[in-house]
DNA sequence: GCGTATAACGCATGT
DNA sequence: CACATGCGTTAT
């Protein structure tokens, strides 16, 4: 199959939208105001309630009319068929029978339903469909039949409405409609028994925002809902399903009975449910014969709703600081594109790297005049590259290399993390990452819409031309970051594992030279090594020296060939490959044990993380050189990047326990940037709370009932800050961990 | 012939 | 070197 995971055309929708939405109002304000156009949707605050005309002229609006016909199609078929059980139907006892029969029941397999008609389980989704129901099947007959389409005798299939009752429609048997479907969803949350949801984080979270605020995020912590997707990645993150057919045909023994054109929705979502059952029990079965089962149980299960959790919380931003940039940031375009076009002498598209391309190598020729030089290439095609690196070898030569580069940065800076930023919050002043457990190969998680990993850590300094009196520049630092505000009476802090990839990589190759730099922790670790590189004292270094060596290091264990060394550190081929050979010459268990890891894959074509993530690499006997070379580099990289990401989502995992199990503790996950942790604290926790995770997570080198046991210490670096883009270091006291 | 959806590519950001 | 996501252009 291709490598294509869900929803992978999604992101390329959003983009189209939100670019004709920023067309749009480019238009607007240019021709009409001069002013962005404000939004026309009628204010509804956080803690304002949605009253009923308001719902109304919502729905009335657009294309919503379409979807609640289509939801009112199928929420009626649902509910008319006899086989499914209408909540909104039953009478008190009824429900009294019903709650008690779901605590009773062997398993409960559910799934969401949305608007537009479809459930979790159908194989396209959108982007984010709005809910409108949850199917629950309770299921008491645990031997495996025949598939079914309709019902198992025992068995019962509930509906549950997800829609809240408009303010001025409320009665007294909708509450009551909403408190027994709370207290259903609160029984699924701590059943005891089995519970199975396709994409279950969606469910939590569509739990979290329905009941929210009466139902905390702390509820959701510990709860056990098993979920195919993540079973199914975790077997073989390289080829993720992209939807549950596609999962379903993939791991069920038989072949998957197409539904015949005449089926009936109710038969097909039935069958759905019994099939999600089902393939449930078969992957895990196949993850405890793979020695994938503890890291499934301990590890990924709880990460659910870890993730619901951060999911569900909305982080603050300065909105109108962010408006101000963007059109500061235009200006400043605008400024260094006649720049460009002048520097060039004609006009051409600045953004268009095939247009910079003929304007720099065919019409003024600059790669004719550095033959000493090697201009990058393009990778796919063999062209001339007009990347960051060929530009700063031709910025002498020539005026123009230097105004693109300062407008890419400009432009980067202003379309995905301003703009992008600004259209990620629909009439809002906050944003919330989507994010993805199962779309990195590695074991780590993913963010998008927005990205909150890949925030620039600079500031950028926007020199501003300015005609007033007195001065004629200004010097405006523009860092996204800082536009991301705790809230009131709130403190972000930052947890960092200090060099993670390196001291596992101490611990899995033993080397003593490497381990002796963390056992004695007087010394930063780059800092050492760099003394040690470029032969000078450690007082001598450099700050820009040791952001080197961190670099190489981590260049030269990933496999770098001397080519992209050079490149990297701006030396000859010669020069690098020199260090290289230094380097594995002092650390030479490192390599011992890239050749056991190397080695190990090819015996048994796949290589294990630390906490028994497995990715298997089918090229690594490839005859083709390339693709066996790139497959041995992916598994040694696999080895410790997917080591820190089993560290780091423990750490999230043992630090979101302790916290919900806590009575006074408020903090809250607000964002994971792979080896660090961001959370908001109450200003008065702020202490205590950045012991309580610093030691949580040092602790994490011994992880008994995991068998693991690292031969260094872990280092955590605490921050706390009033903006993400200003944190200052924090010293807490060490706290024995509890139990 | 012209405008729109899609895929591939190049270039950025982060760890 | 590895792993991600996002924006924009260009060819189909």
């Amino acid at each position: 199959m291709s490598g294509m995971h869900e929803d992978s055309c999604a992101p390329e929708q959003t983009r189209q939208i939100r670019q004709r939405a920023r067309n749009a109002s480019k238009q607007t304000a240019s021709a009409v105001t001069g002013k962005p156009r404000k939004h026309k949707q009628a204010k509804c605050g956080p803690g304002q309630e949605i009253n009923g005309p308001e719902l109304f002229r919502e729905a009335a609006d657009g294309n919503e009319l379409q979807n609640q016909s289509k939801a009112g199609c199928l929420t009626a078929t649902l509910t008319s068929d006899p086989r499914v059980r209408d909540s909104w139907k039953m009478n008190p006892d009824e429900k009294m029978q019903m709650l008690e029969r779901a605590g009773k029941t062997k398993a409960l397999v559910l799934t969401l339903v949305y608007r537009d008609g479809t459930t979790q389980l159908d194989p396209e989704q959108k982007l984010t469909p709005e809910v409108c129901g949850l199917l629950v099947l309770m299921k008491n007959k645990l031997d495996r039949s025949a598939p079914e389409d309709s019902l198992e005798p025992n068995d019962c299939l509930v509906y549950l409405k997800l829609e809240h009752t408009p303010a001025w429609a409320q009665q007294h048997t909708h509450q009551s409609q909403e408190l027994f479907t709370k207290d259903m969803l609160l029984l699924v949350l701590s059943s005891s028994q089995p519970a199975v949801c396709y994409k279950a984080k969606d469910l939590l979270c569509t739990a979290l925002q329905f009941y929210r605020p009466e139902l905390s995020w702390k509820q959701v912590a510990g709860c056990r809902i098993h979920d195919p997707q993540v079973s199914g990645w975790l077997l073989d993150p390289a080829n993720p399903s992209s939807c549950y057919p596609e999962l379903l045909s993939r791991h069920s023994k038989r072949p998957r009975t197409i539904p015949a054109m005449g089926t009936k929705k109710v038969s097909q979502v039935i069958s759905g449910l019994y099939s999600l059952y089902w393939l449930n029990m078969e992957l895990c079965f196949k993850l405890q014969s793979q020695g994938l089962w503890r890291l499934y149980s301990d590890m990924e299960l709880n990460m659910i709703s870890v993730l619901a959790a951060m999911e569900s919380h909305r982080i603050h931003v300065d909105k109108e600081a962010l408006k101000r940039t963007s059109e500061l940031l235009g200006t400043k375009m605008k400024q260094l594109e006649q720049d460009a076009h002048r520097a060039a002498g004609q006009i051409f598209l600045v953004t268009s790297s095939t247009q910079l391309r003929t304007v720099l190598f065919e019409k003024l020729c600059l790669h004719e005049r550095c033959e000493n030089k090697k201009l990058p290439k393009t990778v796919n095609k063999q062209q001339q590259s007009t990347s960051e690196a060929a530009l700063l070898q031709l910025q002498d030569l020539h005026p123009l290399p230097k105004i693109i580069l300062e407008y890419r940065q400009v432009h980067k800076i202003k379309s995905t993390f301003v703009d992008g930023i600004l259209s990620c919050m629909a009439s809002k002043n906050s944003v919330s990452s989507t994010w993805n457990q199962t779309s990195a190969v590695t074991g780590r998680i993913s963010a998008k819409h927005p990205n909150f990993q890949a925030l620039p850590r600079q500031p950028l300094q926007i020199t501003k031309k300015q005609y007033v009196q007195g001065k004629e520049e200004e010097v405006v630092t523009v860092h996204p970051r800082a536009m991301f505000i705790p809230h009131d009476g709130w403190t972000f802090l930052s947890a960092d594992f200090c060099q993670v990839e390196l001291r596992l990589l101490a611990h899995l190759s033993s080397d003593p030279e490497l381990l002796r730099i963390f056992i004695n922790p007087q010394v930063d670790v780059f800092t050492m090594l760099a003394s040690q590189w470029k032969g000078v004292s450690e007082g001598e270094v450099t700050s820009e020296d040791r952001e080197h060596a961190k670099r190489i290091v981590y260049s030269v264990v990933y496999g770098a060939g001397r080519e992209r060394l050079s490149g990297i550190l701006g030396v000859s081929a010669e020069q690098a490959s020199r260090f290289q050979d230094s380097f594995l010459q002092t650390y030479k268990e490192v390599q011992t044990f890239i050749q056991r890891t190397i080695q190990q894959c090819h015996k048994q074509g796949y290589v294990l993380s630390i906490m028994g993530r497995r990715r298997s690499l089918p090229n690594i006997n490839s005859p083709d050189w390339g693709l066996r070379m790139q497959a041995e580099r992916q598994a040694v990289n696999f080895v410790v990047q997917g080591s820190a990401a089993d560290l780091c989502k423990m750490a999230m995992i043992k630090i979101f326990n302790l916290v919900s199990s806590s009575s006074s503790l408020s903090a809250r996950l607000v964002a994971q940037l792979h080896d660090e942790l961001l959370y908001e604290v109450e200003d008065s926790q702020v202490e205590q709370f950045a012991g309580l995770v610093r030691s949580t997570m040092e602790s994490l080198q011994h992880i008994d009932h995991l068998g693991v046991h690292l031969k260094v210490p872990l280092r955590v670096a605490v921050s706390s800050g009033k903006s993400w883009g200003s944190m200052s270091d924090l010293n807490p006291p060490t706290v024995s961990p509890s139990h």
